[in-house]
DNA sequence: TATTTGACCAAGA
DNA sequence: ATCTTGGCCAAAT
């Protein structure tokens, strides 16, 4: 039964799960960034992050949307950024010249 | 297994 | 403020 008996076990595990739950707890109203969602899983993947909402965005279950640049442009969306745009508005983040505005307020502080 | 790709980021010019 | 460069990570090819 033992097979490779106690391996280093990295941290890492279904990264891209990992991603849509902790997503899945941005409140609405609220965005986060790509490196604070990265960095909420212990990790500083942030361009992992990005692919795996590319890739498997698990819509709608998953608000994809909320996740924005840490410049606070919109950065992307499987959907045409144009969605992306209208949703976030509807939800009450206010988009200005491709910006949130009040951007540093409207991050969602994951606990740590 | 090795290489390439990307919804990124921080720093430098 | 914008543009360029290097670095970073996981998943796809």
């Amino acid at each position: 039964m033992n097979k490779k008996t106690s391996s280093p076990k990295p941290a890492k595990k279904n990264f891209s799960e990992r991603c849509y739950e902790k997503l899945c707890t941005v409140p609405k109203g609220s965005v986060t960034t790509y490196a604070e969602l990265a960095r909420a899983l212990g990790s500083k993947g942030y361009r992992a992050v990005g692919q795996a909402m590319h890739r498997n965005p698990n819509a709608p279950r998953v608000p994809c949307h909320r996740v924005v640049r840490s410049d606070g442009s919109l950065g992307g969306y499987a959907f045409g950024l144009k969605k992306k745009f209208e949703i976030l508005t509807k939800e009450g983040v206010i988009i200005r010249d491709g910006k949130v505005q009040g951007f540093p307020e409207k991050i969602y502080r994951f606990r740590r």
